[in-house]
RNA sequence: GUCCCCAUCGUCUAGAGGCCUAGGACACCUCCCUUUCACGGAGGAUACAGGAGUUCGAAUCUCCUUGGGGACGCCA
């Protein structure tokens, strides 16, 4: 029997999560799910210029607004670890990399580096100059293991570097990609732990993934050339080799990587701007990866179920807004009132838009009856809620056209007197309909010179909802302005 | 520069030699519904990067070219 699932999310916490980021996140917990396996977040925070512990409780958040939940690493409360391969914070382990490039030191596969950077640059534009690969080679004369640890007690500080002396081909089948043959030449002496003792991810990464017996790593392609170095320290240190499968990358519609000058990138900024973590999920499942069945829209369940790595696309994807906005509408209009409700209410608080008359469950369900089939996000929520807030209401631009037709203040004038001769706070549809009819005989004006000035009166704009679903959502007192 | 990856409508993609006069989705256009805006319904336009091969037959296999991306960090 095949040893079970372990897959893992290892980012570093340099601010919010990516969505190339969450993307990667959300393949590995759904191959878990998949196969009943365990889906494991690991933090790698090596790099102590860029990590912070704000970092990872926003990449924390971030995951959990996602509805991604892993079984082993840190709690997302507590941010203890669960799990008995920890810890899980690649800080917190930097004994174990020690001992294990101490292992390679001893076999001679490792060697203490105490070139400085000016010296390692002079080699590389010498190996230039000369037409060879710019790769650091390895020392004439290594400092043994013993004089180096004495000159490091004396002050002196290394890095560790692996010596790359194998001659050969070798062969990664890619779970993405296939057969990838990456000829050893193709690198030089690389650094496995830096000379402030912190290891660099290309050492970490394998004797975690190891250690913490992971079976599958899905990745972006951008480690796949690091993959390399990986397989070389995997057979250094005679452990098994996890299968890999690198990610095409998510693209800007200029077919650059996704980054910030595309405006948003990170999940947090859509969920900022109203996006649905649902369909945002839902989006970037399917840029990289297609349904078997050729699904678009798809429950949790069905992408569990679905879920296998034949169906990953190796070519990049370029992000569309406009088709994510088109998502995020079919996911808005699925929620039941109750729960959009609860869902769009911060942003119309955000917005400061008050309504009165939300408290009553009967209106809310009929105003978003009537919004939801316009609103691609929550944020839109507020310019359709907004004629609906007494304080905010204002005449739009576009109405002034309106105001300006002939007809328009004989509609008006017979409109609010005939306003006037109703008696209570609301109208029903029933009640508006016989107004409305009294208001075209009076006046003597019908079709679209009619409920056009009546629509701008309502809520200020010549466009919209249709009247007999938008007066009864309104008190009397606000419908002539 | 060296090595690696990638290449089907504008975009996401289906397609694993004949089922392809290339299918779906978003966007776009037209019409229908509608006293507006939307929703909904019915249609439409649009793609195999280029060139050589292999084959009776190629979007699918091979090679080359071109284009895009990545790695070559004491970043991840």
């Amino acid at each position: 029997m095949a040893a079970k699932v372990r897959v893992r999310f290892a980012p570093s916490p340099t601010g919010y999560l990516h969505v190339g980021g969450a993307r990667t996140a959300l393949y590995n917990f759904l191959f878990a799910r998949h196969h009943g396996g365990e889906f494991i977040l690991r933090i790698e925070d090596t790099d102590l210029e860029r990590s912070t512990e704000e970092s990872m409780r926003m990449q924390i958040a971030d995951l959990k607004w996602l509805g991604l939940t892993w079984d082993e690493g840190p709690n997302p409360e507590t941010l203890k670890d669960m799990g008995s391969f920890g810890p899980y914070r690649q800080s917190q382990r930097k004994h174990i990399y020690m001992e294990h490039a101490e292992r390679l030191i001893a076999q001679g596969k490792a060697y203490y580096d105490f070139r400085t950077d000016e010296e390692l640059e002079k080699a590389k534009e010498k190996a230039i100059s000369e037409g060879k690969n710019a790769q650091v080679e390895t020392p004439v004369a290594i400092v043994s293991p013993a004089d180096a640890k004495k000159r490091i007690a004396a002050g002196e500080s290394a890095a560790i570097r692996y010596r790359v002396t194998e001659r050969k081909d070798y062969v990664l089948n890619d779970l993405v990609r296939g057969e990838v043959r990456f000829p050893s030449d193709m690198i030089g002496d690389f650094v496995c732990i830096r000379s402030n003792g912190m290891p660099v991810y290309n050492f970490c990464c394998v004797v975690d993934d190891a250690l913490m017996q992971i079976t599958h790593v899905f990745r972006a392609e951008e480690h796949l050339s690091n993959t390399l170095r990986q397989m070389m320290l995997y057979e250094a240190f005679g452990y098994a080799l996890p299968q890999f499968g690198h990610l095409s990358f998510i693209l800007g519609e200029d077919r650059q990587k996704l980054s910030k000058r595309h405006g948003a990138t990170s999940c947090n900024d859509y969920r900022l701007k109203g996006y649905l973590p649902e369909a945002l999920n839902n989006f970037i499942l399917l840029s990289g990866w297609s349904s078997p069945k050729g699904d678009e829209i798809m429950s949790r369940e069905e992408q569990i179920s679905q879920f296998t790595h034949e169906r990953f696309i190796a070519s990049p994807a370029v992000f569309d807004n406009v088709k994510l906005e088109w998502m995020n509408s079919m996911y808005l209009r699925a929620l039941p009132h109750d729960e959009l409700w609860r869902r769009t209410e911060p942003f119309l608080k955000e917005a400061g838009i008050e309504l009165p008359m939300a408290s009553d469950p009967e209106w809310r369900d009929q105003a978003l009856g009537v919004f939801k089939t316009k609103m691609q996000t929550l944020l839109d929520a507020a310019t359709w809620f907004l004629p609906l807030a007494d304080s905010k209401f204002v005449i739009r631009e576009e109405a002034n056209e309106v105001y300006a037709w002939p007809e328009a203040s004989k509609v008006l004038h017979s409109w609010k007197s005939q306003l006037s001769k109703h008696n209570g706070e609301r109208l029903s549809e029933a009640e508006f309909d016989a107004l409305q009819d009294a208001v075209k005989t009076e006046a003597g004006v019908k079709g679209k010179q009619l409920f056009m000035p009546i629509r701008v009166a309502v809520i200020g704009q010549p466009h919209g909802a249709e009247l007999k679903i938008l007066v009864p959502l309104l008190p009397k007192s606000s419908l002539l302005k």
